[in-house]
DNA sequence: ATAATATACCTTGACAGGCGAGGTATTATG
DNA sequence: CATAATACCTCGCCTGTCAAGGTATATTAT
């Protein structure tokens, strides 16, 4: 559904970063986790994962390496930095207060003048 | 800041309809009231206002109308339709299912495997 | 009188993020 | 040998936001 990706727009690095938060990961593993996490009701599309990634990287927010698998696919992981937990820890607060405020602006009226 | 207004997207919409739900108004008012609810911390930017007054009455949400002023600038007024209030309503619940999903999708873990 | 401010509307064009559609390579399974 | 699962990637379109610009009327200050 629309809205619900358009609100989750630029949530995507957060939810990302809270992967990332509890250990290095890679992408096939992130998006089966976050599709778990919520019961299957909302996936990250491949497009717009990877296209995060190197949003983040490129922010400095997660480095990158090379698995050594000997055998499957290759996996690059990621590694969350110092900054992407500051980031993170920002995007958490913004989270609330962005709830607050559309719960306000969202809200029936009561006593209307 | 843009994670607020990224979060927002779409959801100028439904911010607008929940307006136009306790009777007609018009853009300017409907900003201002946006601009108090939020404390100030969050205001619709107009070039966003019109385009979703737009996007709404092509989708059937709201109607329009010019104003009789006798004095002061005209006021286009809007008023939300029945499919526009079955569009806030769904809008709600959206809402709220989103909440929880990215409660669930931000929040820190405990008792990691 | 005139400048500034508030009210009130509008459009254009750039930008960013999401994502459908397409692609590659490896390994396991039927 | 074909299919599916794992695992990565890119291109190009679409959509919503918004800075910047514009118009017009009425009030207030200089």
């Amino acid at each position: 559904m629309a809205l619900q990706s358009d609100l989750l727009r630029g949530y995507t690095d957060s939810i990302i970063l809270r992967r990332l938060a509890g250990g290095d990961s890679y992408g096939y593993e992130i998006n089966k986790q976050v599709s778990e996490l919520s019961g299957g009701a909302f996936e990250l599309k491949e497009a717009t994962l990877y296209t995060a990634f190197r949003r983040l990287e490129q922010a400095g927010h997660v480095s990158s390496y090379w698995g050594d698998e000997r055998t499957g696919a290759r996996r690059r992981y990621y590694r969350i930095t110092e900054a992407g937990r500051l980031r993170l820890l920002a995007d958490c607060l913004a989270w609330q207060e962005t709830k607050e405020l559309l719960d306000r602006l969202m809200e029936e009226e009561k006593g209307n003048e």
